[in-house]
DNA sequence: TAAATAAAAGACTTTTAAGTCTTTTATTTA
DNA sequence: TAAATAAAAGACTTAAAAGTCTTTTATTTA
């Protein structure tokens, strides 16, 4: 039980990493990523899929080629991946998976809950894609298990 | 895509349902709890198994019997549901998914999580089974979708 | 322009979560 | 003590998430 899906930790560990290699000037193939944020490979390929369709990363085929992160993508925030992948609902759905429940007709765990996830939603929308590199670069931080 | 599994949200909701049925006074039953709280009966069913093994409900069987809660569990917490359900992952997993994530090796989202699971933690600790009993039997507080 | 490279696409399998059904056991009350 | 009631137990099915495999398409470079 994480926060997000399996799918959507993949997709947030691999466009850190091909941000990273992208600020280091290298395109990267699925092969390098998933062996650096240890994905299984195939699986990794259509969550790619799903990101440059969402815009999130670029690709370009054939030799040399590979993912990368272009100028404007640099600064997108996190939230955008996790709606890519997760959808929106982790911004707005209810604790006890009730329907009704909102600001006006709320259920008991509402309140409480709406400030878990006012600090998630601030916290995907404050970081950035991008934000990490250098400490992944200088290698203080890691995304392999 | 909710913080707590399918079963957990039913678990929770009936939990709140059987406190305020003892609370009235009454045991309530299988089919009772599930149109209460908007839930596949026999899936109840298993779920309200786990709750009574765990000791967060109790039980009688036989006419007049069913589930009801004793003076001892009215002050458990509701991370004992969540616990008994989904286990205790949610209080120490990292967001990415990585399993090295730790205070002494953080990965790129650990410091900001720890605030959200923190605050989830202490939500779930400061809550109690029959914290609105009250506010449910005056209807002020609904449980069915 | 042919060969090599690498992603895209889509069909497929496996695993886990969610949900159902049937039988058994315990309890009460007439 | 028999009939009725209600939960416990366990086998089973379905749906969704996770993961794999094969073929196609695009791009580069020799």
């Amino acid at each position: 039980m994480g926060v997000f899906s399996k799918t959507c930790e993949y997709a947030i560990r691999a466009v850190f990493y091909i941000s990273q290699r992208t600020h280091e000037g290298y395109k990267t193939g699925i092969k390098e990523i998933a062996s650096n944020i240890d994905s299984p490979e195939p699986f990794l390929a259509k969550i790619l899929q799903k990101l440059a369709k969402a815009g999130i990363v670029q690709s370009v085929k054939g030799p040399n080629g590979g993912f990368y992160i272009d100028i404007a993508s640099f600064d997108r925030p996190l939230s955008d991946i996790v709606e890519a992948i997760d959808g929106a609902e982790i911004f707005t759905g209810c604790a006890m998976g009730l329907s009704f429940c909102s600001e006006v007709n709320p259920c008991p765990l509402h309140n409480d809950f709406k400030e878990v996830r006012n600090r998630i939603t601030e916290m995907l929308h404050r970081t950035s894609i991008s934000q990490f590199d250098e400490e992944l670069i200088r290698g203080q931080l890691s995304l392999n298990k």
